[in-house]
DNA sequence: ATGCAGGGTTCCAGTGAGGGGAAGGTCAAG
DNA sequence: CTTGACCTTCCCCTCACTGGAACCCTGCAT
């Protein structure tokens, strides 16, 4: 199968298939004409690799995974606490951009939004009132 | 005011505050040694640009919110527009990572966790049985 | 045999927002 | 005069690709 086929069945792009192949990810075959060949295996892998990526795994957290796929002889508790060390990863994430969203949702709320200059988003800003962020950190 | 004193004063790097330079978005004097002098105003918009950033703001709307800063003239309407802007961005990525997340929880749940290799989380990935994002796309 | 569209290949450069570190100049204190 | 803490510029590195140039290959119609 060419790159181009693999690309539609997986929905990663050409480009980023030569790039997982460029960091060791996947090694398809060669034809004569230096066409990329991929077996199913590599199929099997890129899938993977689209999936891990989609749950916003790490190219680090791919590579290790990816050879966890592989070990017959893996323990599961390894695959869990790279899930587990992602979801907290994850949730600290969402927790910061709610922090975000609520001290910007109040800016907002107090500004009128009209032609006129006073702004309490830019008076937020520029240290005015309430600290966005940490103050004492 | 030296760029250490700056940094201190608006917990950013002194390299964070020379990239801010580079990009043309401070421009603090010199001294004769080559010094960088920084002014009130100078860092008036560095707390301002910390903050703005700390909000997850781009560099870019940055720049736009710091234009609008220092005209008086502005409209409140252009900065709460920017605000808006980005707060739906902010949704955006929360309910990507909310997704992630569910999925995720979903997986290592079922995940033994032991020494055994069985593991529904590489199950997951591999095409199993639930898709992590979108199949049909 | 030729033309052309639509594959494929490599390589180089750029993204955002800085970070790391080298090589060297400057300043204040002892 | 030396030490250590500053400061300067310069260049490469990050992460996970993306875009584009320049070129080769394939299949089909003419």
């Amino acid at each position: 199968m060419n790159i181009g086929d693999v690309a539609k069945r997986t929905n990663l792009r050409a480009k980023t298939i030569r790039y997982y192949e460029d960091i060791g990810l996947v090694t398809p075959l060669r034809d004569t004409n230096d066409y990329r060949v991929f077996r199913d295996s590599d199929l099997h892998k890129l899938t993977f690799l689209a999936r891990a990526r989609a749950l916003g795994f790490t190219i680090d957290d791919c590579r290790a995974l990816l050879t966890l796929y592989e070990d017959e002889t893996r323990a599961s508790s390894d695959v869990k606490e790279i899930a587990n060390k992602h979801l907290e990863e994850i949730e600290a994430k969402i927790i910061d951009l709610q922090a975000m969203h609520a001290t910007l949702t109040h800016l907002a709320q107090e500004c009128a939004g009209d032609h006129r200059p006073d702004c309490p988003i830019l008076e937020g800003l520029s240290g005015g009132d309430r600290n966005p962020s940490n103050e004492a950190g």
